[in-house]
DNA sequence: ATCTATCTACGAATAATTTCGTAGTAAACA
DNA sequence: TGTTTACTACGAAATTATTCGTAGATAGAT
């Protein structure tokens, strides 16, 4: 299933901070936008719920680990993105944002090393 | 403003069909999956009063078009994704689908060529 | 001229999301 | 021990998106 953009935030929190009682969330939350203690609460419960969370209920204050994984997840959403947003054409999607110089150097490097090493298995013919 | 997913299948249609009537639309949207005629009729005419479209009542079916490019609109959703999605960072998203191996080797080389073609302007170190 | 098909407008039901207040309970503290 | 603080559970309001039925008007066909 797909997470809504709220609980997205939440699972980049557990992503990168790792397991978390919903105060340390909240926390996190609140330095990018107004969100009450009990709207995190109760969008951790649903996310338990649907099965996005597990959740340790040994202390008071219950600890929430995301149950997938960031990659999955992403993966996931770009799929429905090209779908609703390009028609399918995952390569459209990508050149619209190379097209941008929204990557830096170094980032625009990288991918080129993606893409020789890609190149490599299927005979290169740019070159 | 983000058009809805619903909105967006619309605006496909009229982007490669160019102006239509809600007749023609309906026809179209009918094809991928069941949609009533006032539905179509319903979420164009919201579309209208978001600014989305404008509309020709010339005729007694009113003709409507798109009033945002297809570019602009693909801009937009890309910058909302990359941050919601990626926390901003666009090339986690290019290598994310790099690594799917979600484009042919045709999109690849073209891929490539664009990228070759933004490193001319600002010193290739990689080749 | 009447009937039928087609169109728009509009209201409203339904569902999903986001939000927070209140109540109740348990822990910590004075 | 009694009070304050921190936590969960729950209900419910507000908002947005999606859906379609019905009513009324207009054009076209018989």
């Amino acid at each position: 299933m797909k997470p809504t953009d709220s609980e997205l935030e939440i699972l980049h929190v557990l992503w990168s901070n790792g397991p978390s009682t919903v105060r340390q969330v909240h926390e996190k939350l609140s330095q990018s936008r107004d969100i009450g203690y009990t709207t995190a609460l109760k969008l951790m419960q649903i996310m338990h719920e649907k099965g996005f969370l597990s959740r340790d209920e040994e202390a008071r204050s219950h600890t929430y680990t995301a149950l997938v994984s960031e990659e999955d997840t992403q993966r996931n959403l770009v799929d429905r993105f090209v779908e609703t947003a390009f028609r399918g054409s995952a390569s459209k999607l990508v050149m619209q944002i190379l097209g941008q110089h929204k990557a830096s150097r170094e980032e625009l490097n990288e991918i080129k090393k993606l893409l020789n090493d890609i190149n490599r298995d299927s005979q290169d013919l740019t070159d």
